[in-house]
DNA sequence: CCAAATTTTGTCTATTTGGTCAAAATACAG
DNA sequence: CTGTATTTTGACCAAATAGACAAAATTTGG
């Protein structure tokens, strides 16, 4: 198990009383953090103990209620972190760019993050899983909106006759779905493939593949431009 | 929740002694399976209690362990069904026929199973995600075998001109992954959607976008025949 | 109808696990 | 250095839960 750096932005630098964290506060509760997404990926929610996270954290229980009084406070904290990641990739969807351009690359970004962060989207795919009893509010609104305004984006270069004309969700469904399953369904890519692990070059051979069959299933047809 | 009927072969009529089933086994066995299917769906391995998959399948928690010995042999039980059911689906894929006409098809069996039985989905799915601890060995064989088996069959529509270039083992990933994509994920579909439920109509739409797509994706460039 | 086999249940137990608490240890400000 | 605030820990508890078991109820074959 590597063990996944994060690229979010750090975690709120002042308590919930106000009072700035001290650097104990940060690097704990990173730790934490860490050792938490590593556990909740493994074993979900309910299968993740507390113990087992504060030991792999390599800090005694009791101090890890100190910092998350609850394990359902230190999941949420963790799919906060994770969501934020998985947000901000949605924001690389360019509107000036050239629709074939900005699709592969944003599939590129997605795959990325399938191999450099699978914690993170395995954590995120058990919540979704499981009824997104926790994240359900988020999906329903700050989610909802980034991808209807990706949606327009999507629609405009249809309605200018550089895309066919698909359906713009299903669209992004599709390269969430392919991309992520990389991440999430691992053991099973690796079975079928009978491979040990996924090499950087699977990855590019991936990110070739997808981006091959799904910019090119989008795009216009060759003298068939949108009237 | 609908009660998921199921299409699998039946459960095994003789017990492991060889010993026919009575009748009485063979609905309590049914009605245990189907209960915990639907619980294993929404907690995963860990969340289900057996209590609760007993109070589901109406029947006592004893009454269940006499038919059950253990939670895990239950989950078995339940894993390998949904195995068949899955590993059924494969075999659609048929050498003889026309690629474009296959595809589509298979992507359309594999659509509607998401939208019948999607609980059969989310117990593999959760079981993949976290590391495929009881499948694995089944995955390296059954799954492996009869995926190498499609892939040749699709290797072939390549080197007859009749697919573009592309990754068999990647496309078969494709469509699994955007197909069970809404039965894995629907809570963050019908977010994003911002519906209370997918309709049958909505996955007619899934199914010509996904086609549509996918389809476009792997059919070879107009006037680019292979050589 | 009866005896044997099967099925069902009430009760109990051992273990796991999330969380508490008061006291000890440590860091830190003046 | 000292007193205060922060951090850490050992010991503990209550709830949840997988599973055992023997006895009771029911079904079934002759």
């Amino acid at each position: 198990m590597a063990n996944d750096r994060q690229t979010t932005l750090d975690a709120p630098r002042r308590t919930s009383d106000g009072k700035k964290k001290t650097r104990i506060q940060l690097k704990n509760e990173k730790k934490i953090l860490d050792a938490a997404q590593e556990v909740f990926a493994e074993f979900g929610f309910h299968g993740a103990t507390v113990d087992r996270i504060a030991e792999k954290a390599d800090i005694s229980k009791p101090n890890l209620h100190y910092y998350f009084k609850t394990k359902k406070d230190l999941y949420i904290a963790v799919l906060r972190r994770t969501l934020d990641i998985w947000l901000a990739s949605l924001a690389l969807l360019d509107p000036d760019g050239d629709p074939a351009k900005e699709l592969a690359n944003y599939i590129g970004e997605k795959v990325e993050m399938s191999r450099r962060f699978p914690t993170a989207s395995r954590v995120f795919a058990n919540e979704i899983l499981q009824g997104a009893p926790i994240l359900e509010e988020t999906l329903k609104t700050e989610l909802r909106d980034i991808v209807a305004q990706k949606v327009c984006v999507i629609r405009h270069w249809i309605d200018t006759g550089r895309l066919a004309d698909i359906d713009p969700y299903h669209l992004l469904f599709l390269i969430w779905a392919a991309t992520q399953h990389y991440a999430d369904f691992l053991p099973q890519v690796k079975a079928v493939l009978d491979v040990k692990r996924l090499t950087k070059e699977n990855f590019a051979q991936i990110d070739r593949s997808l981006c091959d069959i799904i910019v090119r299933g989008v795009l216009p047809r060759d003298g068939a431009k949108a009237d």
